[in-house]
RNA sequence: CCCCCAGUGCAU
């Protein structure tokens, strides 16, 4: 029984939920009642593949067989419900299984994040102190949820206090913590307390991941203070740690933001020479950087280094790549782009058109930029600021006025409010 | 066998 379900699980985990199921079933021709142990296995199986009603109908089984669920069935089912935000049915569950079984710390944490992801942080706090009249206490993963929310729902001094007083309540801060707290001050511009959140963490013995260091650079860098960002990466390799592939890019982006292209240049070679394969964020970055610093020619070569490399353009790289051959003189292969992204099942966005629209208009071509606006105005698309921007200050250039003037008229229909003048 | 799964890229 045991034997079998561990394979079910392994089964789930490697996406062959199919043969899962069939093993299951094998269980249950051969046993009648599978072991409580095989329907939690099986329920999470369906859970995690987003079937949630089949894990429902399988509970449902298992009472029906009198097998009665143990609280870690309830509990994926739970965790069903909250992704899918339900959660008038969670808490309906929650007094249901009570029938069953008793409800453990993880069961208050599932309610509790569902419940901050909905924004419903009052009663997250009743569920918190429900817990505590239960006679259990919120762990480490209880004030991460609650942290993280906190700190996501701009209420940071609540996440600090919450933080503070974690201790009292004789759970430690975990990397966890400190990374969400550390990113959630830095976001909002507090990058000095998040810094010394960071040494407090060293102070605790705790030893800071790439999430961490990640968040320090690109906050310091964000705020302006682009020499602190760079001493936190040389803290970072001081102290031996490994920087990831996502720091890399995110430094990258950085370095080209704060205007020193050759050190992004630079950075893009060290990710090979540290032995990663650059991504689709690498590229885009890199591209958008050269763009910027007026070597939108490069598009080109790093758009086929990219090909070649099997990099598969997300919706955001096409966008990225399309800009720079609209900035290199290079319209017609943007148009060629563009097709090829619908093709491949990325439509375009408000900003693919507004590369294009603004390429074109930027070198008189007005009647194509028009007809690319009639074009995203059929497909729905909402017209935002700077694509009638781009068409008014081109058709304007080129001396039609009335034309640019019923364009901008018609953004003013729209409510948009200019912001060239 | 169940819960936080915290950090990167686009147009005027």
């Amino acid at each position: 029984d045991v034997t079998y379900t561990s394979m079910i699980g392994v089964l789930c985990k490697a996406n062959r939920l199919d043969e899962a199921i069939e093993l299951f079933e094998q269980m249950e021709l051969n046993k009648k009642v599978p072991c409580a142990y095989a329907y939690n296995t099986m329920i999470m199986g369906y859970g995690s593949a987003g079937r949630f009603d089949d894990a429902y109908k399988l509970l449902e089984r298992q009472k029906e067989k009198g097998c009665i669920p143990s609280v870690i069935a309830y509990n994926s089912i739970l965790t069903c419900l909250g992704k899918k935000g339900k959660v008038d049915e969670a808490y309906k569950m929650f007094d249901e299984m009570k029938k069953d079984a008793e409800p453990n710390p993880s069961t208050y944490n599932i309610l509790i994040d569902m419940l901050c992801k909905a924004g419903m942080l009052e009663d997250a706090y009743q569920v918190r102190d429900a817990m505590e009249v239960a006679g259990l206490f919120p762990n480490v993963l209880t004030v991460n949820i609650m942290v993280d929310r906190l700190c996501k729902a701009n209420k940071l001094d609540e996440a600090c206090r919450i933080f503070e007083g974690m201790d009292k309540k004789g759970c430690t801060p975990n990397a966890v913590t400190f990374g969400s707290l550390i990113d959630g001050l830095g976001r909002r511009g507090r990058v000095d307390e998040a810094y010394r959140l960071f040494e407090r963490m060293l102070d605790a013995g705790q030893v800071p991941n790439a999430v961490v260091y990640t968040s320090l650079i690109r906050n310091f860098f964000r705020c302006g203070r682009k020499d602190d960002g760079h001493k936190i990466y040389k803290e970072m390799v001081r102290r031996g740690g490994c920087p990831d592939l996502t720091l890399l890019n995110t430094y990258m982006d950085c370095i080209f933001k704060g205007g020193e292209v050759e050190k992004g240049r630079a950075l893009f070679e060290e990710i090979k020479a540290r032995g990663f394969v650059p991504d689709v964020r690498s590229y885009s970055i890199l591209i958008h950087g050269l763009i910027k610093a007026g070597c939108a020619r490069e598009t080109y070569e790093l758009f086929y280094a990219m090909k070649e490399q099997g990099c598969v353009l997300d919706t955001l790289a096409y966008n990225t790549v399309i800009d720079g051959f609209c900035k290199s003189g290079k319209v017609n292969k943007a148009y060629q782009l563009l097709e090829e992204m619908k093709g491949k099942g990325h439509p375009p966005t408000v900003v693919t058109y507004g590369s294009v629209i603004d390429g074109l208009a930027k070198i008189d071509r007005l009647d194509e930029a028009y007809m690319l606006f009639e074009e995203a105005k059929s497909k729905g698309i909402e017209l935002n600021v700077v694509i009638y921007s781009s068409l008014i200050d081109g058709f304007g250039k080129v001396g039609r006025i009335d034309e640019a003037y019923l364009i901008m008229e018609e953004m003013m229909q729209k409510d948009l409010t200019p912001n060239v003048y």
